[in-house]
DNA sequence: CATGAATGAGAATTCATTCAT
DNA sequence: TATGAATGAATTCTCATTCAT
């Protein structure tokens, strides 16, 4: 792919040569994200991730023991990605004494960012393989959804501490809070075909009347 | 399963001569939907359902077009069992002046209801095969849960109008409340392994803590 | 394949309908036969033998669960089959009183019986999977060279009995009797091309060798 | 196997820099020979092959052409480590003038060397291989049995000439000592699994009732 | 209505071998 | 010399579906 500027520079020197074959085991793992994600694992076969990521099929398996190892790497890959995500979105928590400003801007981006297609398709991918997947449904599970809620819970039981919410079990506020927020939309989601579900506008009055009902019960 | 025969007795006495030609859909029904359950679609071949259902592979083609008519049968079928049940369940609200005890009871007997192992195993289902039968999780989505959300909302409309709650759109309502209920456990079982979820005991006291919520906010 | 025939006699009567569907079998086996005998249990492939047998891939699955069974089922058909063979051959033993002509009559029949083409790959087949197979190798031993050393041996004993032969043990004797006829050119076959190595009459000149060399010594 | 390391100190004292390099075609000789013994030519993977010998696959093709050679190198060098051994086994004949007690020393020691487990897997893989490598079967033929047997029939004919034994076809008669000796335990080892047949006492009785047999007819 | 046999397409995986470094 | 990456062809086996009976 990059090849053609391999030759470019000087003459002796030969910078970063053999780009091209590390860069197969990224290629082909978003050959498989975009294929996996459509098709789901079973509908996804080992040579149509190969075509899509122009390497044949044993360059695959060079790189990935087998299909559900290259599952795997996909699904670990994409969960900890979300990582550094969530921390970010649960910051905004508490910047302000504007509560309620903060808790709508927190459950505005809350609930756009579990609505990107691409994390709705992964969470529909790992719930429809969780019985094939046991122990990456309960990782994805637990890093992702979960940390959310611990992220939350923190954030909630510090803004408890300064006395502006009044909140005995932190962790179940924060479930509360993040449901009232996700639930119809996410569940649309997960039934619906893509984008046909919520406007972003009806996303923000869903997430604002969410928050309303949240603090008329904790505040 | 043999209901057919019990119109017989009416005049002619139909000797039913051959009661197991009917029989044989139901049964294929049945190994499909165990099997459709626990692995997927495609996970699933037409020969795994003959043998568990006891008959050739061509007698699922006689009764089912093709695969696909098979499974949607299938899922169409468990959407109407469904039906029958959505309006006892939330016929409980209202029953008497309790308010917090109805609503907790129906907190409770919901909660029950969307966790049984059918009832999961059946929406990861249609979850994980939304992107290949998007008509059929539409459906599902709009009969099932949707349909619940409406039967709750014509309740708690109800209990507004005689004043027992203070409810603006009481299908927003009903997300709520309903999100406050399954939310958390509906989400550890879509991904979690069965059964190694919540206690029942836990489930009575979420579906409360939701309930104190769900009224703090709209009493 | 024989669907022409069937119309053939009267109206009714619809005789042998199905020859084509039983005969698949055999024909699998006589088309893996020839494979497996001339390249080996890993250098056949099913793809071959059903083309070599004139059915589709799935169909040599539909009548053997998978290439191992279908190579146990070839190697056990074949024990089988020497089976009624192995009592005539060593029943010419005591037939008349010449003990020296009926012993090389014997000794002519077996070896030629045993550098048989068939016979010799068979042998070689049997003994180059026998760490693949070693079931399978040893019940091809037990049921084919130890069969004809035993109906030997009991041969041996009679004439024993009947004071013609000075014999001990008459399975150590028929082993050396055996081993003396077949050895030299049962080795060169196994290592041999086909055919080029001894002509039928070399094996009666050493048949009749190794009966004077047995007679000399057990007589 | 490092033979050609040998011969440095002569002059120019060669630091034989590399002596790694070298090394490797002995490291995946024995590899290929643990792997082609035990799972035949087709049952071994150049991958294994490599693996094994802890180098890369690339490394076994710089020293092979390709693995038919390797194959072909593997079996030559086999046969001709037997060729110093076989003269050494047949020597012991003729040492003394106890007759019966030299044959028997010989034919303890045949019936044993040939049984050695790398002896027997080595002649399974050639007669299981004889089919794709006819030359190399031959060769091994011509080089290692027939070889023994004409070392033995050089004795034989000495002991004849010294008017120990009558024998008129010293080759025919070194055939018939020999499969005396071997036939039983040897046809056993083709088709048994290793170890389980004949118990070193029980080789030593069958040699020695080999050795009767023999001299009852030929002195 | 029900069946066993048959099929062609396609699944995952492995093979011997070569190329660029 | 030795390597890791890559390949195309082949392997065993399965699939949904149809045909003749």
């Amino acid at each position: 792919m990059t090849s053609s500027a391999t030759r470019a520079p000087t003459k002796t020197a030969q910078p970063r040569r053999r780009a091209a074959r590390l860069a197969s085991a990224p290629v082909i793992l978003e050959a498989a994200a975009t294929l996996f994600l459509r098709n789901g694992y079973l509908g996804t076969s080992v040579d149509d991730i190969a075509a899509l990521a122009h390497v044949s099929k044993q360059t695959v398996y060079t790189h990935f023991a087998d299909k559900e190892q290259l599952f795997a790497a996909l699904i670990r890959g994409n969960i900890s990605r979300v990582d550094t995500f969530i921390e970010s979105v649960t910051a905004v928590l508490g910047e302000t004494n504007a509560l309620q400003d903060d808790v709508r801007t927190f459950a505005r981006r809350h609930v756009r960012a579990v609505l990107q297609p691409e994390a709705v398709h992964l969470r529909r991918l790992v719930i429809g393989e969780a019985g094939r997947f046991p122990d990456l449904a309960r990782e994805y599970y637990e890093r992702v959804p979960q940390r959310v809620i611990a992220a939350l819970a923190q954030q909630l039981r510090r803004l408890a501490e300064r006395g502006l919410l009044r909140i005995q079990e932190p962790s179940l506020a924060a479930n509360h809070l993040a449901w009232l927020i996700l639930g119809p939309p996410l569940d649309a989601a997960m039934f619906g075909a893509d984008g046909e579900n919520y406007a972003p506008a009806d996303l923000d009055a869903l997430a604002d009347a969410a928050v309303d009902v949240f603090l008329a019960a904790y505040r």
